[in-house]
DNA sequence: TGCCATCTATGCAGATTTGCATCACCAAGG
DNA sequence: CCTTGGTGATGCAAATCTGCATAGATGGCA
């Protein structure tokens, strides 16, 4: 039996005409009268007579008829509780993200969300791997590359040049590199991944070949830390540098900009409490950014 | 929404994996995925987190199985209804029982009835587990339980006594265990359910502390075959041992009588074809016994 | 009676849905 | 390490369903 067929039964009772119950229900004539003789089909029963001057219930049409009722009914409940259960601003909404971005971009932005919307739980996962949106391990993610899979939606929120910075107390100590000496004499703070990529190793465009690796770390944040703490000279983005206090080498020189993507699955971008933590984490990083 | 989505989706939260919701409906797995999102969609919600291992409701998905469980009752309920509407001598009847009365009493008696009432479809299923009536999973059980549910009806159509048996060759190999020795130095073949129950487990009333365990098996008729072979002794009902040719051990020795119940849901119940059947069988056990 | 309005039934073409085949993925086991 | 058996996703052809057009039926009304 097919269940929708008793949606079709119902508004029959109610119109006692085939047209109209299509007019109802939105479709053909046709289609009303092939559905009814499909569900007296399953059921091995006779549900209307067809008198003259529309259908009629049977003695089993009306009791088919008690049954869809109650159906119906349910059905009903289905669909007002889970459109009810999205339209409230409440639940919870997963964001996975950097610790760097977590810290300085997203607490920031949920704690503002919070004031108008108390009932949405934001679970923040600061993570340097990047858990899988697709799979539903997330629900929002911050991240500086942009991925493939067409089922999600990317948004770009912000483009942040970098630049190399060091604390005061570091610049008083061992002064300013020269440019073009690739770093001879001073500490460098490296981030772990650019090491292991393989790729050529610069800090703002400048290779480090002679300079001392003081540290590296596997996050941007235990980066900022360590230049906060005068362990050398690193390369983060500006408005994290500006941020935390920290003097910018080389203003004149440019390092190329990296842009960084809120990503969200297609299926629950229309989600509302969804919809409100994306835009208020893209607000967060226009403040930041501007 | 279309209310056969519910059906498709009650599945699915049963059965945790397209494949195995696709195999209990009877189509494709990829129809109940094409299904889902289509319930989705119409919701305007995630029903599912689509974790690694299968499909797991989402808080959604939870609000929206109660609803349709209520969908589902109702379905059957009408489905019930109209059947017992129905009183022509034609159609299906399914019965659900144990492989040994399906073998020794309901198969006799529906070949008995075939002569009479050709029109009558029996869907016999031997099974250990329980169909759900209610539900509609089948319209006629036999069962050694008597079900709790007051919209069943129950009828008693025998009180068996068991004994213990085993076949004339095991009896000329080994003899005839002494009463009071817990079957010391002979093979025993148990009923797993039994052992599973954690009661004390006895045959004949008899401890089986010194015997050895030569087989268990899941299911009465096995057990029969079990002892048909040799392979030890066992408990069984009177009239299978008979049946069977088997060797009645200690006939003095009384056995606790179990009564088999043959269960209806209200609503078939006086559907003609349903009748027939019910009396078929009730038939067969009554000539069985007597 | 004749005409018209309204209804249902049905043939047919297009739209939709379905099943099949295949791919990619993952975990367990050898 | 590879294989294997399970999972879900997806392109494509076939099957099914739907809507349209039309024919036939019925009842109201002049």
């Amino acid at each position: 039996m097919n269940w929708d067929d008793a949606r079709i039964f119902l508004a029959l009772c109610r119109e006692q005409t085939l047209r109209g119950a299509a007019r109802v229900l939105g479709v053909d004539q046709a289609t009303v009268g092939r559905r009814l003789a499909s569900l007296e089909h399953a059921l091995g029963a006779t549900l209307f007579l067809r008198t003259s001057g529309g259908y009629s219930l049977t003695a089993a049409g009306e009791v088919a008829m008690a049954a869809a009722l109650n159906m119906e009914s349910s059905a009903a409940e289905l669909q007002r509780q889970i459109l009810g259960m999205d339209d409230r601003m409440s639940g919870v909404v997963r964001v996975t993200t950097t610790d760097s971005f977590a810290i300085d971009v997203v607490i920031p932005a949920i704690a503002r969300l919070h004031q108008e919307q108390p009932g949405i739980e934001v679970q923040l996962q600061a993570s340097t791997q990047m858990l899988n949106l697709s799979k539903r391990e997330a629900d929002i993610a911050v991240r500086t590359l942009k991925p493939e899979n067409p089922d999600l939606i990317v948004r770009r929120v912000a483009r942040w040049s970098s630049a190399i910075f060091a604390s005061a107390a570091y610049v008083q100590a061992h002064g300013v590199p020269k440019p073009g000496t690739a770093f001879a004499g001073h500490d460098l703070v490296l981030y772990q991944p650019y090491l292991d990529s393989g790729k050529e190793v610069t800090l703002g465009s400048e290779p480090i070949t002679h300079g001392r690796i003081a540290m590296t770390c596997t996050s941007g944040l235990l980066v900022r830390r360590a230049l906060v703490n005068g362990l050398g000279i690193g390369e983060i983005p500006l408005p994290f540098g500006a941020a935390d206090g920290l003097v910018r080498l080389w203003p004149a020189r440019e390092c190329p900009p990296y842009d960084i993507w809120l990503v969200t699955h297609k299926d629950v971008r229309h989600t509302a409490r969804v919809r409100v933590v994306i835009d208020a984490i893209a607000e967060a990083f226009a403040a930041v950014s501007g």
